[in-house]
DNA sequence: GATGAATGAGATTTCATTCAT
DNA sequence: CATGAATGAAATCTCATTCAT
């Protein structure tokens, strides 16, 4: 008997790991409390001792991947390299971080489909990515000191641009392969890819004239869906 | 009593109607069959007789979903302006497609947490995004006859990249949002974006060496999650 | 167009025949109004046009089954012959019909679990079994003048005893199959059967003292289920 | 409120008593679980929670129902009895257990309309019967050691006969009511009846040549649904 | 005589959560 | 800390039946 493992922090951890995936493949509402507790050969109270809520559970699977994430992304060791270098690790690293956490990716689709709700509260978020920014801006900084990088670069604009190309080849590659008719999972086309972006990374922070800013915010904002345009004197030619 | 309304094809554009707005909203599984047949005024059978199943119907949405995006891409018309006003235009209406179509990226991003499982069956895909990256193809050709941009590009990375940087600033609003302590719903804010996109890609289609290309699907490829690396030489430098 | 049947007499005949295949399988509750019209390549609506409701249709099935049974017994034809192969032939008969009709017993099963409700209204099932048990008599009569059968036998008895016979081995093949670990859906095990049991009817009708005989109905009698005990004393004795 | 009960034996029991009486009076399809967890006053769930499905409930109460029956034949202690009267006893407690357990007529009637496919799994059912079926043996091999029973009696085709004698009677009872005019569920009716196949089993035993045999069933047997026709020459005379 | 469209009631099954030990 | 038993609410899907043409 009594041979329960009554490690109460394993025991938290391993709900964690099973809800993560469960999570990731499932969706918050397609997720099974049932299925997680079995998969962690606990009973399902457990869940509830340790998180309160199917929700608890979720808040809390959100945080962990999101401080895996960053921990992958490894941007303060990035700062050690010269500014190219470093554009280029940081690229590569987010892409694949989002690669080794493919649960990762399905975590943040279906919190933001619901708009944020959970992770808005948390003020642990601001400080895991406030970094990032950091030595983003560090990096530019160092790069327009060096000639390398044009100058009045929006850290956000590059974290923005880099995020999108890193996971959207990954978050959507399925229904993209269809569209295309081309083969996205292979090692080959990833490592194309990487290649790509990379180059395109680059080529906005050394070339062309100094681009936009986004509003730091403030008040809530209004979220219109109004269309947008571009106005061609508004572009900034190169 | 209140005659029912003996239109079957009213009757089926309804549930397809509210069943997109349900399906996006809540994803596939918290999605209510009882709240869709009560949106529609219907009881919910008749969900059953037009579409089979629940999932029947999410097909039947999807499907039509990716037929209202694509037109509303507007590729062929683009065709007529010039090379890189067409570009310019191609990332506007896609942006702005997305930007009308809220629903059509949960159910995308939905579809690809089901592997794609749904939509690739369907040979109506192929057929809605050949004459796309065709349109692509023209305008690259046409851009480089003019002197304007460079040589060797593919198109399908040309489609990725500007997917990637309409549809991840839209997708993922809110956790980006939260990280990056920025607002991004804003009309100003959209609008500074559509410019910096549209800046990253006509630096993309002007400058720099030919980027890679992708291989075509043939035999069902694997799937690894390998890391991937760029070596510096394996860049292109400019 | 226009080139449906357009045949009442046969629309009505179609839906009693596949009415009957469902009623047979799946039972009065598991029948579908759906899969009966679905094969009669008809419209439900139909159904309830013939029949006025499932019930109906199940009242008509019966009836139609029990006339058809009984046809095939050919008792009449049967009293042509001496009394020991008249019995013989009335077993066979018996035996082959509920052999040719397989949704028969299914059939009855369900009347009897539904206590009869929908033939005792029937006058016509009286009518339909009335020649039977006088045909039986008339056998047994003539048998025992040729001094072949013994006297005071009850007709009743006689159908109750050969209809048991003929019809438990082929309602409860699966079961006793299963139970006793034999084979008795065999041509060959059929043939022994009923030359069993025409043997135990033969030996019944030939030897022994006079069997009891059983109380014709008058009011509703009490079905109450105390037990039944068999005194020695009370048997009869060879 | 009300202390729920905690006895997990005893809410198991309850139901199997509770869908005993419904599936016995309804059948399958027309049975309702809402209908049973009331009976038993528990959720339904309670009833997914023990047998996993409606269909999983309906065989735990066919199995529950042949061990209470086989319980009830008493079979074992027939056999200190002389053979004539173990014959007599082994009638008797048949057709009593059948009258005191009236569901078990039913469920096996639906359980012969699903052609067995629920116990043919079952080993118990073997185990069940084989006794059944040794014990019949060991009073025919007595009774003709004793001179009073005839030689190469099949004990399988003792049992049917019974078995058909005892079961039809009971299960067919209204149908034949109304098809005869007579009263079968009188206590009186039920004593005559009980006499007379007593008396058919004894003939059976007692006088004639050997019958036929059954085959053992070996490999997966044929159904074919041929007429059976029983030649003079066929049958044994006395 | 025949049909496709529609319904309301209800069927089985599921699920997050809690109780009692 | 940990569990098996229990629940209430609700989810998907089905079905006999009717309406309007």
């Amino acid at each position: 008997m009594a041979s329960r493992s009554r490690d109460p922090a394993r025991t938290r951890e391993k709900l964690l790991t099973h809800a993560t995936v469960e999570f990731a493949r499932k969706g918050f509402d397609g997720a099974r409390v049932d299925s997680i507790a079995l998969r962690c050969k606990l009973s399902k109270n457990m869940l509830y001792y340790y998180f309160k809520s199917k929700e608890g559970l979720f808040v809390a699977v959100l945080e962990r991947m999101y401080e895996k994430l960053r921990s992958q992304q490894k941007d303060l060791a990035v700062r050690a390299s010269d500014p190219v270098s470093a554009l280029e690790q940081l690229v590569q690293h987010t892409f694949n971080a989002l690669l080794d956490n493919p649960e990762a990716i399905r975590l943040m689709n279906e919190e933001n489909r619901h708009k944020g709700k959970h992770i808005r509260q948390s003020k642990r978020m601001r400080d895991l990515y406030n970094p990032l920014v950091e030595t983003i801006r560090f990096i530019l900084e160092r790069g327009r000191e060096d000639g390398v990088f044009r100058d009045g670069i929006d850290p956000a604009f590059v974290y923005l641009s880099l995020s999108s190309l890193c996971y959207h080849y990954l978050s959507n590659q399925y229904t993209l392969e269809v569209a295309l008719g081309v083969d996205l999972g292979s090692e080959k086309a990833r490592a194309n890819w990487l290649v790509h972006i990379t180059e395109l990374m680059m080529l906005f922070c050394t070339s062309g004239a100094p681009a936009a800013t986004l509003p730091v915010i403030t008040a809530k904002p209004t979220r219109s869906p109004k269309r947008v345009a571009v106005k061609r004197s508004a572009r900034q030619s190169a």
